[in-house]
DNA sequence: GTCTATAGTCGGATAGAC
DNA sequence: GTCTATCCGACTATAGAC
């Protein structure tokens, strides 16, 4: 007997029915294994697992593709199994329902987005540091658009699935920079800015031609698909972040 | 019998079925009208007009709400009904479907959003210029943060519904504003800047706020509700932007 | 104009053969 | 592990009484 309690309904009553959405990603571990293949039927050898887990990335991949696109309830599990190239019934094999792909694909998805923050060393020249990591967000805006705005999606609707981990891995990521940059502002390193500030300013110039990719192209006929476009998007954002727009009178 | 075709096959097959969604807001005064009421029974006293005039904007206020926050297929007619204080059958006497309530709600929503760019009126300084559109796009984020989410949910997945008043009503709109900035560039008022990418991290930047607001929440357990907060956000970007990071050693 | 009842269909999830 | 067939709840939209 089928408990669907989808869309609308799953989410406006909380806690009654099986909905997974509203739960925080807590063991990432167990996110994205097998349905059944999880609770194991015979040893597996390390090509079935290699076989098992290469179904299961294109699951993801497509299901990220089109989540990006159409958000969870616009996206029907028949079209994520139709582009991964498997049945619908199958896909249901590895995964007990459409949402825990869902999560697995939000899983990946914070990991890999939180990689250019984890690398923001700023070592000895700060000025330098910032210049890399515009860089290596706007690289990453363009290796992973899709991620980019699903995690925006994710955002603006209210983050329900990854508020636990925002609080906890985001958080800690963040409030260990805090201290770094307040010493370069105290240092003259920096010009005097709010850390927390400095980093929403960041996020939000580079992640903007990934999001708003729609828009940038009905404006100007491209985007990040175009390489000069990244380069020149790249350098104005550090120029703007870096220099501001007032003109200076020194060198 | 009813032609539902809703949700993702709606999208999936565009032309199939009645779906509106992939139609460009062209008539926006068509748009948001009665369906029954819009081909007229009998002679409209001023009071009747203004009794429907307020449940439609009941049920579009609701619907903003909803539809923001879980998106169009993400919302059910039922909900936006219930919200907007109305029976479900009684909001389909108003709009003819549950997607002609979503372009009744765009509609309106890109008005509103594009009034402070409209503003941008730099007039003599440039400098004074850029910080008072920063300052109104802060307030505008604070006062709509739902418009501001539910144009970046749109933004986010191809504005299909948006794409046609992009390219031209947006379109226009910054095409006015770029020779301006490229005179001030010129003149030396202002650092030497694409226009264009100007205008993106003064969206970029301020939009954030609204957009990424559960993000930020989670961080700093703090947001546009708070107008400390919002005067300490408007005042860092207008620093970030206008003088950027780099320490300056004049006056 | 507003309501009750219901038609029609979509889509998530399962059963059970192979 | 994979497929065919199917169930069944949720949801949009309409019919028709008042």
């Amino acid at each position: 007997m089928g408990k669907p309690a989808t869309g609308a309904a799953a989410r406006a009553k909380p806690g009654v029915g099986k909905s997974v959405v509203g739960t925080p990603i807590v063991g990432k571990s167990t996110v994205g294994k097998p349905a059944a293949a999880a609770r194991q039927g015979r040893p597996k050898t390390a090509n079935r697992l290699k076989r098992i887990e290469a179904k299961h990335a294109a699951i993801l991949d497509a299901a990220l593709a089109l989540f990006s696109r159409y958000g969870l309830h616009g996206t029907t599990v028949e079209e994520i199994a139709r582009t991964a190239g498997v049945s619908k019934t199958n896909l249901f094999y590895y995964f007990a329902s459409k949402e825990d792909v869902y999560v697995g694909v939000l899983s990946r998805l914070l990991d890999l987005w939180l990689e250019p923050l984890r690398e923001f060393q700023l070592d000895s020249d700060p000025i330098e540091g910032i210049r890399e990591f515009i860089r290596r967000k706007m690289l990453f805006s363009r290796a992973h658009p899709e991620a980019s705005r699903l995690f925006c999606l994710e955002m603006v609707q209210g983050a329900p699935l990854l508020r636990g981990e925002l609080e906890t891995s985001l958080k800690a990521l963040v409030d260990s920079k805090v201290p770094v940059i307040e010493a370069w502002v105290a240092a003259g390193k920096l010009a005097p800015v709010d850390p927390h500030h400095l980093i929403f300013a960041l996020w939000a110039t580079t992640q903007h031609y990934a999001d708003f990719a729609s828009q940038i192209d009905a404006l100007l006929k491209t985007g990040l698909d175009d390489d000069r476009f990244v380069e020149e998007a790249t350098r104005n954002v550090q120029r703007i972040v870096l220099d501001g727009l007032r003109v200076r009178n020194e060198g």
